[in-house]
DNA sequence: TCAAGTTGTCTATGATAATAGACAACTTGA
DNA sequence: TCAAGTTGTCTATTATCATAGACAACTTGA
C-alpha cells in the first residue's frame, strides 16, 4: 500500500496504523500488560511497510500507550482507570487504589451567575453568585476528565484560590468546615470531544468522551457543588456496583 | 504553517482545511448556494498557502460538496435531504421529491440466523433463519444512509437476489406479493461512524451519525423486516410531522 | 470600458511520507 | 550454546505535501 493507494484522504498512513491500534487498546482488545502483534505481523495485517508500523507505534510511545523492548516485542502500557460510582466517590481515593498518583490542577477560576438550571441544583435563586472552577484531574501523568464545578460564591467565598493552594475539592471543602459529602443526583451521556477539552485531556480530536453531570450534597441532603464533568472515555471505566 | 507546525499529526493540511470548510456547510455556516469565502482569505483564516486551500477546495469539489465558478467564486452546493418520517416513508419517494434521483446498491447478503433481539422485533424463534441484507441508498450520487435488513428466510427465500435484482427494498417485496407496508417501532439515536460505515458512505472518520432502528409492518401489523440503518448526519434531516 | 477581485495553471523548491533492503543489538526458548 | 524472532538503526529512492511567485482567464460592479 502507498500514500496514492489511501485514494488521498489527507491522512497519513502511520497515522491509520496508530489509530487502530490505539482503538485496539482502547476497546480491550490489547489489554494492559499485553504484547503486541511483531512489526513485521502488523506491517502484513495493514499491508503496510515496516517502517511505517514503526511510526506508527513511536507515535503512540510518545504518548505513552505502549512501550518497545528491545529483541522481545511491543507492550501495552495503558490501562484503564476502573472508576466505581458509589455514593462515596472521591478521585483521589479511587486512583489511589490502583497504585497511581492522583493529581489536581486548577485550569481556571471566575465569578459566575447562577442560570435557572445551576440554580436548582444548587438550591439558590436564579442570577445568585457562583464561583465557577475549570480543573483538571490525573492519574500518574495521564489526564483522565475535566470538570466544571460551580459552587455559592456566598458559602464559598474565594474558593476558588482555596481549591488552586489544595489541588483537592475535598480539602477545599473542608476549608469551609465540610467534614463530609456525597454523591447526588448523576447523569451520565457520551459525545465527542471539543477542540478545548482535547488539548486539556491530550486527546485526538474527535474521540468520545464521558459527560457527567453530578451534585454533590452534604450529610443532610443540601446541595454543595454542582459539576459537568468530561472523561476521556477511553482511559476511565465506569463501574456501577449494587 | 508547515506540516511539521502540525504537530506531525499525520493529517494533511489540506484535509484540516476541507474538514473545516465541510463541518461548517455539515452545521449550516455555509448554506446551499452560499459563496464561500476567496481562496486567498480561506488561506488567512487558516494560515495556510492559498495553494493549500485549493487542495482542500478540489477534494471538496470532488465529492460535489462545492463548486468552482471562475472569476466568480466558490459556491456550497449540498444540502441536507429533507426526510419526514410518516406512517408510510419510501426512500425513492422522499428522494424524488426533493427532485434528486434515488439510487440504492446492494452491499452484502447473506444467511443469518435470529437473535432473540431480532427474533422478537420480527415475531419468530430465536434461531429462526434470516436473510441479512447490507444496502446503501443514495440521492444523487451522495450517499445517504448504510442499512442492515434482516427478514425471514423461510417467508422470502432469496430475498437477497432479488433486492440486488430490483435495488429496491419496496419493489422487493412487491415480488413476494406484498403491496404495501408501513413502518411500525422507530428508535433513532446518534452516535460515531465505524470506518466500514465511513468508507462506505464517503464520510471522514469521526463524523456523527444518526442510528435509526425500525421495523416495517404489513397492513395488518404484522413484522416484515427490521432494519438498523445508519445516517449521515450531515446529509440528512429527520422531520417529524404531527 | 475598466479596474478590482476571482479562479485556473504553470514552474520551482524544500520537507515529509512511504517504500525497500540490509544489518546490528537484543531476548527468548529449545 | 545457538537459532529464531524481536526491536533499533542505517542508507536510499520515489511520491506527496506545502510553500512561493507569476501570470492567464474570467466575472463583477462602478
Amino acid at each position: 500500500m502507498s500514500m496514492q493507494d489511501t485514494a488521498s484522504s489527507g491522512v497519513a498512513l502511520w497515522r491509520l496504523v496508530a489509530d487502530g491500534i490505539e482503538r485496539g487498546i482502547a476497546d480491550g482488545r490489547f489489554a494492559a500488560g499485553d504484547k503486541l502483534p511483531g512489526e513485521m505481523e502488523i506491517a502484513e495485517t495493514y499491508r503496510v511497510n515496516r517502517h511505517t508500523v514503526r511510526r506508527a507505534l513511536a507515535a503512540l510511545a510518545e504518548r505513552g500507550l505502549v512501550r518497545a523492548e528491545r529483541g522481545s516485542g511491543t507492550y501495552v502500557e495503558a490501562q484503564k482507570l476502573a472508576y466505581p460510582l458509589r455514593s462515596r466517590t472521591r478521585f483521589s481515593e479511587i486512583v489511589g487504589a490502583e497504585g497511581r498518583e492522583p493529581h489536581g490542577r486548577l485550569i481556571e477560576a471566575s465569578e459566575d451567575v447562577a442560570t435557572r438550571e445551576l440554580a436548582r441544583e444548587l438550591g439558590l435563586k436564579t442570577g445568585a453568585p457562583l464561583v465557577r472552577i475549570e480543573a483538571i484531574r490525573l492519574a500518574d501523568r495521564t489526564p483522565i476528565c475535566v470538570s466544571t464545578t460551580w459552587l455559592s460564591a456566598e458559602l464559598f467565598p474565594g474558593a476558588g484560590t482555596v481549591f488552586s493552594a489544595t489541588r483537592s475539592m475535598t480539602k477545599m471543602l473542608e476549608h469551609y468546615g465540610i467534614s463530609d459529602y456525597r454523591r447526588g443526583a448523576t447523569r451520565i451521556t457520551a459525545g465527542i470531544v471539543d477542540a478545548t477539552d482535547a488539548a486539556r485531556l491530550d486527546l485526538p480530536l474527535g474521540r468520545p468522551i464521558l459527560v457527567v453531570d453530578a451534585t454533590d450534597l452534604d450529610l443532610e441532603g443540601k446541595p454543595l457543588v454542582t459539576k459537568h464533568s468530561r472523561f476521556a472515555a477511553e482511559r476511565v471505566e465506569f463501574v456501577v456496583e449494587p
